[in-house]
DNA sequence: TTAAAGTGTATAGTATACTGTATAGTTGTG
DNA sequence: CACAACTATACAGTATACTATACACTTTAA
């Protein structure tokens, strides 16, 4: 269990995104039992986790709300098996087409790249 | 060639965001030779095939500044061989390194499927 | 020829995702 | 025990990428 100060070293995000992240329900830590001089909070691995898997889908163009479905698949215990397996199946569609993406991107740059090297002055 | 109008339909692209996309220098017509009635801009093929490469890009992630680097290296005259070689390279790169992001994310969700799957009530 | 539909410019507003500032209280170290 | 460093809350401000609205003019179809 660390404050927020550690999670952000750890996980390289800001303090002020961390509390963002908490504030749209994103992550969340928990108040140490039996402390009553501040509301200090802790997180856990969990919210390290959580953190990581934030940043990846955030550089490949998944916004946060997408990014709270899945999570959210992941750790929300009133919610069916069968609702987060949907949810996650989905995710994956969406990963594979992405992939996809990059991919003809990848082509139609590598086609740029042989006219440009081959045109004349 | 094509008004702006056509140009929406074909690429699926909205007109404002067609609009906002040529201010930003992300796309560009030009006006029919010998026409003094209006200002209308005509648009070409150039300018479809660079609508659809925004649309791949952004899904993945890049901003419109770093999709107009590339597309400057595809079009822009005044740039040297090199350093448009230079520009299309790094772009390679990042992304083979968002591929490898999405291949990651897919792994961890398959993992929690798995999870989810074999976990009792 | 007039009304609908399209074109352009300018400017304001919105959504998302932060980022900074102010304020106030708490903890740890020399 | 002073004081730096950390914590929390609240709220304002910024950057990016649109999106909407107002206004004026042009084209096209009935």
């Amino acid at each position: 269990m660390k404050l927020i100060h550690q999670l952000a070293k750890e996980s390289g995000i800001p303090i002020g995104t961390i509390r963002f992240y908490e504030k749209t329900g994103l992550i969340s830590g928990q108040k140490k039992d039996g402390v009553t001089t501040n509301n200090y909070i802790y997180y856990g691995d969990d919210a390290l986790e959580k953190l990581q898997f934030i940043q990846m889908a955030k550089s490949v163009g998944f916004t946060l709300a997408e990014i709270k479905e899945v999570i959210d698949a992941w750790y929300r215990k009133e919610m069916s098996r069968a609702a987060k397996i949907k949810v996650l199946d989905l995710k994956v569609v969406q990963i594979n087409q992405k992939i996809k993406e990059l991919q003809a991107m990848k082509k139609q740059i590598e086609v740029c790249k042989i006219n440009i090297s081959t045109q004349q002055e």
